[in-house]
DNA sequence: GACATCACG
DNA sequence: GACGTACGTGATGTCC
């Protein structure tokens, strides 16, 4: 029986990604127990669907009804104006296999299902309730979306679902401040930041709405502009007509959305028990499907608990890792076959041997791959006949091997195939040498990052130690193939034989960590941590690294020789104030030198029985005496050329010239990135004299150094986390935060402020981030401890929202074993359970984490956005120093890599996370980076 | 290879 | 009540 549409009718619409996006955020992430697959939205929509028709909607009761969703990323929005939604997040990767299963869910439970390619649903549902209001119905469209609330009236109402509101033309006036006729008025004007509709800069709704009551609608508004009197707000509208009228082209809904099925085909239909009980049965929900069988009086399907489907993925039944049967690839034909099982399978694990750890320097002598546990190959490549009798060796390639280039050829396809996964440990090696093979190896995995994002602070992320921990194996040591000392050979003088096996088992190994660690990625929840802060930045990291920076090896020279030159005088003056000469350098013999042979005060032994000669020993000691400030002196120069003008000109790569540092992903626990070989995350700054080898960095010729840094990005964070509206309010109007802080805590107007008390103040603000102690701040200001201890309670008194802040973060590591950043970054926290000084070690890493972890993730995602967002300019990302980027650009290019590159970094949060307060960046440039710091 | 020291955020 | 203490890193030199 069919009703045909009409008076009385009353349409029911769905906002079906609404329900899909609610259920997938608000559930844990559920898996199919037979085969893993990520099922949680699924099992929340089907729930909220159950729940909507198994309400009483009393008189509000549906006679038709239709589920709409989103189909394609691409409308006619889109064309006109290219930035609309650009600045969503993908979809996370384990909601995307649930859309086609909500479809189905949908029908199964007999309600309409309609979706239109290229077409928003908002389009759809306006269309529909478009052509039901103008046939004498009623319409109900259940959403929160304030997007469809131009829809509402003459008979169109909008329910909330989750808070069972119901919102009508007065909901609206109230949201809006205009009736629903005004609302794309008012839309225009004041932007939208989750779609990325522009509107007008610094209009918000309040303000929007104030014009347009005043003026009637938007066209007469802008046509008038001229009479508005505050000349701020006319000077916008003014200037951003276009903009305004675009944004409203973008806001507004389209009525005329071409449908290839009418309102009749809605019309409410029970569901058939078997078809929905089926659907259910098959994704294993056993309460859903209970709960309806029960509705619907029907017995309920027996769901058989069935163990996870035994298959190479369970550990339990791969062979064990057996290095002598791994194969060696020799011919073309075999290569071949291993290309095609690539090919068939959509994945594989890859490693190279190389000549050095340098991925400057590494020349590629072999690959081996890994397509499923126990099947894994070699394929040498560069080995040389290792004649061990030859003083000279011998540079002749060993027999047997393929070509290289042939090798590379063939896999190339492999490589940049994008439906092929490359499976890794520590991927960014083997991209390097890739990259310097002219090959772009892409998509990837990688275990090491996998393994960082699920046990950040609990092991570390190397593959022996992986291994080892979770496949119970250790893996043949390089040791045993190489040697150790000055004896040891490179990879390429290796006999090919051991390579085989030492090289197809890291393969092996690989793949099978990679087995285990995608499942638990989800069953953590720390999926999206690996995807949008990990994964990607892996060829970022890699482009730097490979790009280096200019490092003049003549200014560090001559500072070297200058530096030991002062070295000579203070060490004569210091064995004459000592009375003997001694290794200054030895902190052993210097602390005898001060407590036994000079008696002075204050020695104090450490554990091992030595005393402390550290530099606030010694400073403390200088106001006495001349030794210990000479020594002091000797010593920062001692740190200076060691460190620095010595070691950094060995770093400069000969065939670059360039200084080309190597980041570790995995290497801080707090999601910070740490760099070495060198080290370019501490050159000096703090003292004018060290603050000199900055010189030594260098743009190129015609280029400048541009570096961009974070304003106080930790402080911000602990206020946004914290709550602490005086520090948000304080960012917000660009005050200076530690002034304001001492001006709250000791009473001093702004105006009075001595450098004194704001040093103070500055102290306890960044005590308070590391997990403030009264001994620890008595210390860092030389105050006692008495008085430290007042000045933190003062503070806490102030500001109570950080001690509740520092409470609940405690509590919440004590509970579960770890903390969490805003971005859902883990770091665990396995000692916080401990007794003794441990557990306050413990306690401050857990307050400080979620800070410093926060602040590492909002640069990481400034760093994964910056290559699109300066790709048509002259300019490179070099270096990364956890709250600074440093650039090379063309010199007419500066202003525009500060715009851009500033761009990012400011939003680079958004829009995962909303903060309450401002991230700011300061920016310099100059021929150096002493001059752009 | 452990330890002390000191460079950075 | 005593314990010990600011958070996160890497490189260098001494000494065993």
């Amino acid at each position: 029986m069919t009703t045909q549409f009409g008076k009385g009718c009353h349409l029911h619409l769905i906002d079906g990604s609404a329900f899909i996006f609610r259920a997938y955020h608000a559930l844990p992430p559920l898996t199919r127990k037979s085969d893993g697959l990520p099922i949680g939205a699924v099992s929340g929509f089907c729930n909220m669907l159950q729940r909507y028709i198994s309400d009483d909607h009393g008189p509000d009761a549906p006679t038709h009804v239709a589920v709409i969703f989103d189909k394609g990323s691409h409308t006619f929005r889109n064309d006109l104006y290219g930035l609309y939604k650009a600045n969503r997040e993908a979809m996370p990767e384990d909601l995307r296999p649930q859309m086609p299963l909500t479809r189905e869910a949908t029908r199964a439970f007999n309600i309409a299902c309609q979706e239109i390619e290229g077409f928003e649903a908002d389009d759809i549902i306006a269309t529909l309730a478009c052509q039901a209001r103008d046939l004498g119905g009623r319409v109900t469209i259940i959403s929160s979306d304030k997007d469809l609330m131009q829809l509402v009236g003459g008979g169109v109402e909008m329910l909330d679902a989750m808070k069972n509101r119901r919102i009508d033309v007065e909901g609206v006036e109230e949201k809006f401040g205009v009736g629903p006729d005004r609302v794309v008025d008012v839309q225009a004007l004041a932007g939208d930041s989750v779609d990325n509709v522009p509107g007008a800069p610094g209009i918000g709704i309040k303000t929007a709405a104030l014009l347009i009551n005043e003026y009637g609608d938007l066209e007469t508004l802008l046509d008038r502009a001229e009479e508005i009197k505050q000349p701020k707000r006319r000077q916008t509208l003014i200037e951003h007509r276009a903009q305004i009228e675009l944004s409203k082209r973008l806001v507004q809904l389209d009525c005329n959305t071409p449908l290839d099925f009418g309102l009749d085909d809605l019309e409410v239909r029970d569901p058939d028990p078997e078809t929905l009980l089926s659907f259910l049965s098959e994704m294993e929900f056993r309460t859903l499907s209970t709960r309806i069988a029960k509705a619907l009086a029907v017995e309920a399907p027996v769901i058989p608990d069935v163990a996870p489907a035994a298959s190479e993925d369970s550990a339990a039944d791969w062979p064990a890792i057996a290095p002598e049967a791994y194969e060696r690839v020799s011919d073309m034909a075999a290569l071949q076959v291993w290309i095609d099982r690539i090919l068939a399978r959509g994945y594989v694990a890859i490693d190279t041997e190389t000549t050095s750890l340098n991925e400057m320097q590494a020349e590629l002598v072999g690959i081996s791959l890994a397509v499923e546990p126990g099947q894994a190959c070699y394929i040498p490549l560069g080995h040389r006949e290792g004649a061990s009798d030859d003083l000279f060796g011998s540079d002749a390639l060993a027999e047997g091997q393929l070509p290289r280039d042939a090798v590379l050829s063939a896999l190339r396809p492999v490589l940049e195939d994008a439906a092929v996964l490359k499976i890794g440990q520590n991927m960014k090696y083997d991209a390097k040498i890739f990259a310097g093979l002219g090959l772009t190896i892409a998509p990837i995995d990688d275990t090491m990052l996998m393994s960082y994002a699920l046990n950040s602070g609990i092991h570390n992320h190397g593959m022996d130690a992986l291994s080892e921990r979770y496949l119970a194996h250790n893996p043949i040591p390089i040791k045993t193939l190489l040697g150790t000392g000055k004896s040891a050979v490179t990879f390429d003088k290796v006999p090919i034989d051991e390579a085989v096996k030492y090289a197809a088992e890291d393969a092996d190994i690989t793949l099978r960590l990679w087995h285990m660690f995608k499942p638990q990625l989800h069953q953590k929840q720390v999926t999206t941590v690996y995807e949008t802060l990990e994964r990607p930045l892996v060829p970022v990291l890699a482009r730097m690294e490979r790009h280096g920076i200019l490092v003049d090896r003549d200014v560090l020279s001559r500072m070297s020789n200058a530096f030991a030159q002062k070295m000579g005088g203070l060490e004569a003056e210091i064995h004459e104030l000592a009375g003997r000469s001694f290794n200054v350098g030895s902190p052993k013999q210097l602390g005898e030198i001060l407590f036994d042979e000079m008696a002075l005060e204050g020695g104090k032994k450490g554990k091992t029985g030595a005393y402390a000669t550290g530099a606030d020993v010694l400073e403390d000691l200088a106001t006495e005496h001349e030794l210990p400030a000479r020594v002091l002196d000797w010593r920062q120069l001692s740190k200076l050329k060691s460190t620095y003008t010595d070691a950094l000109q060995d770093h400069i790569d000969p065939n670059t010239g360039r200084v080309h540092t190597s980041y570790v992903q995995t290497g801080a626990s707090t999601g910070r990135l740490a760099s070495t070989d060198p080290n370019l995350q501490n050159i000096p700054v703090r003292s004018e004299e060290g603050r000199r080898i900055r010189e030594a960095f260098v743009a190129d010729a015609g280029k400048r150094l541009v570096s961009l840094d974070y304003s106080q990005i930790e402080l911000r964070i602990l206020a946004h986390v914290a709550g602490i509206d005086a520090l948000k309010q304080a960012f917000r109007d660009g005050l200076d935060i530690h002034a304001m802080t001492a001006s709250e805590m000791f009473g001093v107007p702004l105006d009075e402020m001595t450098s004194d008390v704001r040093r103070r103040a500055k102290a306890i603000n960044f005590g308070v981030i590391y997990g403030i102690s009264g001994f620890g701040l008595a210390r860092n200001l030389r105050i006692p401890r008495a008085e430290a201890q007042g000045f933190i309670d003062r503070y806490f008194e102030r500001f109570p929202g950080i001690r509740a802040y520092m409470d609940e973060t405690v509590e919440f590591a004590k509970a579960h074993g770890y903390v969490q950043t805003l971005f859902g970054r883990r770091i665990h926290t396995p000692e916080i359970a401990a007794k003794g000084p441990r557990a306050g070690f413990a306690k401050r890493a857990a307050i400080n984490a979620p800070i410093q972890g926060t602040a590492a993730d909002i640069i990481r995602r400034a760093m994964i956005r910056m290559p699109e967002a300066i790709a048509d300019l002259p300019c490179k990302m070099l270096l990364q120093v956890h709250d600074e980027l440093l650039f090379e650009a063309e010199e007419d290019a500066v202003d525009a890599v500060i715009t851009a590159a500033r761009e990012v970094m400011e939003g680079a949060a958004d829009p995962a996370v909303h903060l309450d307060v401002p991230l700011t960046v300061d920016a310099g440039s100059g021929m150096n980076w002493a001059e752009a710091h």
